[in-house]
DNA sequence: CCTACCGATCGGTAGG
DNA sequence: CCTACCGATCGGTAGG
């Protein structure tokens, strides 16, 4: 009781702040040599720690392996969705900042190998267990995000006639994966603009 | 020479036909675990081989993985680009028949983890080497095919007003790499439908 | 193409 | 969190 009264609310204990740094780093590795190539015995060496120090924090590698998609989850949400939610209204200017802020997060190389979640989706695509199944949720999360926006948009009167939220929220969300591919892939930036420039277009803004 | 004149021009020796099914086995595993994650153990459980016959075929992983992309990028030709290049003429026709030859393609799961290319520039998009190389270089020749058909198509007068056939066949490859991604991972054929209205619409056809 | 083997590394555990 | 260890598998080789 008196140990934890000289921490602040937000704050992280020790542990955490190790654990935290533990999951960044396995994130970054994940996004160059994927989830089942990230190794025990190599996150170990990256971090400094021996591996049996991390059996005590996460007791397997598929529990790594959760908690690394845990947390490039609060990465994404942090770099690309709540900055769109927070700077803008429900609809049509809402959907682009998602789109931008992913592109933004992407060119930026928050991690190293372009988006998480775009590389583990390929690389866990027909792997069945519980890893894809994590990935894939907040894949259709990060899908529900777009159509949101789109179909707020639709309700607004926002979008040029006759398009469909559905049809443009998936467009939208498998034109930025391309992208990510062709862009880490070629270390392109091109590709970047040129998926401004289709953005910009089909929501004509 | 006397034992060469039992086979027909195209037939292929044992030795070569071996080779082929192994390789084919490869492409269909990599789809799936990746190039790195292909081992040379498991391949050779998977054709009823010993390790040391795969060696005495390729030499090292490494020419085994580049091995695997030459035979994925057969029958990506003969599955894709042949058949469209075949029925169409050099245009909008054929830049259709590419792109619904891809999603066929996919559908058909002509390897299992959808296609071989998407999955592996995925992998490797951050991974130097010949590998990588390799699979970027089939990736652009792929993007040369769309943008070859999209500029015959321009100056065919087949292209709606203002679009620039760069940006038309960037953005196919990139709707056309996004919906592989997720039609595996959600195992959901909707998307490939979505990727056809998609087209549709952009082509005017 | 095979059996038999090599050192290194894998995920994971015992015991502290 | 550590050292020290386990069996299994990795890529690769010797010798045939």
């Amino acid at each position: 009781m008196l140990g934890s009264m000289s921490m602040d609310v937000g704050e992280l204990t020790k542990g955490e702040r190790t654990r935290a740094a533990i999951l960044h780093e396995a994130a970054r590795l994940a996004t160059v040599g994927g989830l089942e190539g990230l190794s025990i015995g190599g996150l170990a060496k990256a971090t400094g720690m021996s591996k049996s120090g991390l059996y005590a924090h996460f007791g397997s590698k598929e529990e790594l392996q959760l908690a690394t998609v845990e947390a490039a989850r609060v990465s994404f949400m942090k770099e690309v969705v709540a900055p769109a939610i927070q700077s803008t209204g429900a609809g049509r200017a809402r959907l682009r900042a998602l789109c931008d802020g992913f592109l933004s997060y992407v060119e930026r190389r928050v991690f190293p190998g372009g988006c998480f979640f775009v590389v583990t989706s390929a690389e866990l695509g027909s792997r069945p267990g519980p890893v894809h199944d994590r990935v894939a949720l907040y894949q259709r999360q990060w899908s529900g995000a777009l159509l949101e926006a789109a179909r707020a948009a639709g309700a607004n009167g926002e979008l040029p006639a006759g398009v469909d939220a559905e049809q443009l929220a998936f467009e939208l969300g498998a034109l930025l994966a391309g992208t990510n591919i062709v862009t880490v892939l070629h270390s392109d930036a091109d590709a970047v603009e040129r998926a401004r420039v289709a953005i910009a277009r089909r929501l004509e803004i």
